[in-house]
DNA sequence: GAACTGCCTTGATTTTAGTCAATCAATTGA
DNA sequence: TCAATTGATTGACTAAAATCAAGGCAGTTC
């Protein structure tokens, strides 16, 4: 249950710890643990009082919303990422439940202890509050996807994003089950199925979960993706300056986050 | 163009600014002016440079984000709101426009000067990350409401928190023009006229912008608010802890901030 | 006052998405 | 190995929402 040096290592390469001073690091992570959960657990419910900030450091967790026995899949995340980051800062209930989807393994860092550490170091505040602005844009990218497309729209630039974080392969694997990324964009498996089946003619060839993308022209002509709705790049590209992270979580997509496992 | 004291004093009242030392305010709005614009103006258009946080100190202005000749409402402010904060602390484009719906008065924050207050006050640094917090779970409520529930149901709580924040009066006045509150509750304006229609038999008689609720019980029976979708609490409520406030963008709500006008 | 404008409403129609039901394939598990 | 389960697909049907078109009703402008 003690924490190992490299997962210290691995979480330090989050944005949000990049430049953390030792001093800090280890105030916050101080009292940290380390979890390890089988597929389908419940992490947090929605209405839970937030103690910890996770860090997904392998395996699956989806972020869901409820409301009238209706559910809505608002995020899946993989390794690295952090969430409930909101939460913890105000210290309130979570407004999302998070379950895994896999067989995972997460940091949980004390929120009081991380609250503690905002305080007395301003450069790590600073980079709170740079996380939550991404964390922010991520969702104002989801409202206006949608709001702003139909069902079919979202599922092509979907599969346009997908396309762009795959280094522009035209050969993709769905990183999900196909009933969580029909909640995940906000329609009915069935729907999905008949979508999919339309992008046929755009040239989208289905086979499971392995998906192929014989004319992408055509494809993107559909989808028109948009910079200041689709976040094409990955959170962590190489090269991408840290003003421009909004990593978590990215528009309709999963969230890759700061370090491909 | 210079400031008046009593702005500041205004701005001063908004949860961002209320314990930051005299010092650090003093430095944030150093540079800050105050303009006025006529109803319509374009304040700041989706992908413009983000130099300035802005603060509404009178009239309204409406957050948009378009796609493809599409547009939606993303928020309605009211005094005293600020806006554009994310992407002043990233220091990236704006994903939204913004456009005052009347006749209206702002204060202009450098965007750089505000950055620079963050990295010497880790006090006030805290502060924009509650704040930012407080956003982003305005947020997650919003995409909840907007993926959970149909078009009758988000109107049928939109009034059902409007009552609430009203204090209890079943005489209510819509603070938008109806196109603006469908386009805010993602539909049509010809939709939002048959949605209202429909709610004659739950008792809301409407009459151009004023909206009688005669049977609130059976409203709410239909409308199911849940506190993790619904933030019946204005924003700035007396009694309210500090810790709890997500007052922007609250909901599909327009954002009545921290004080009343 | 007449014409105009913007906003709202209403009706008819089309489009889109959800529901219900059945089937199939793959997987799991006694 | 053979149910039993789960996820995906398909078709028929229903419901919801957008679109198109036409009027009505202030409030303005000339």
């Amino acid at each position: 249950m003690s924490i190992r040096q490299q997962d210290l290592d691995r979480i330090r390469e989050l944005a949000l710890f990049a430049d953390t001073s030792p001093d800090t690091f280890r105030d916050a992570t101080g009292g940290a643990f380390l979890q390890r959960f089988p597929a389908g657990t419940t992490l947090l419910m929605e209405g839970d009082r937030v103690d910890f900030l996770y860090v997904l450091l392998a395996g699956q967790v989806e972020l869901r919303g409820s409301w009238k026995d209706k559910e809505t899949t608002l995020a899946v995340l993989r390794p690295v990422s952090t969430f409930i980051l909101a939460a913890v800062v105000l210290d309130a209930p979570a407004l999302m439940s998070a379950v895994t989807l896999e067989r995972s393994e997460l940091l949980m860092i004390s929120g009081e202890s991380l609250r503690r550490a905002m305080k007395q170091d301003s450069d790590f505040s600073f980079a709170v509050s740079q996380e939550l602005a991404g964390c922010y844009r991520g969702l104002v990218r989801s409202v206006k996807n949608q709001k702003l497309r139909g069902a079919l729209e979202r599922l092509a630039n979907y599969l346009v994003t997908l396309h762009a974080r795959n280094g522009g392969h035209t050969d993709l694997v769905l990183p999900h089950e196909k009933r969580v990324l029909a909640s995940l964009l906000g329609m009915t498996p069935e729907n999905l199925s008949r979508a999919f089946a339309k992008l046929d003619d755009y040239g989208v060839e289905v086979d499971g979960n392995r998906v192929r993308l014989s004319n992408i022209e055509k494809l993107r002509r559909l989808a028109r993706p948009h910079p200041l709705i689709d976040n094409h790049s990955t959170s962590s590209g190489s090269a991408v300056g840290k003003a421009d992270k909004e990593s978590w979580p990215a528009s309709t997509m999963s969230c890759p986050s700061s370090e491909a496992v």
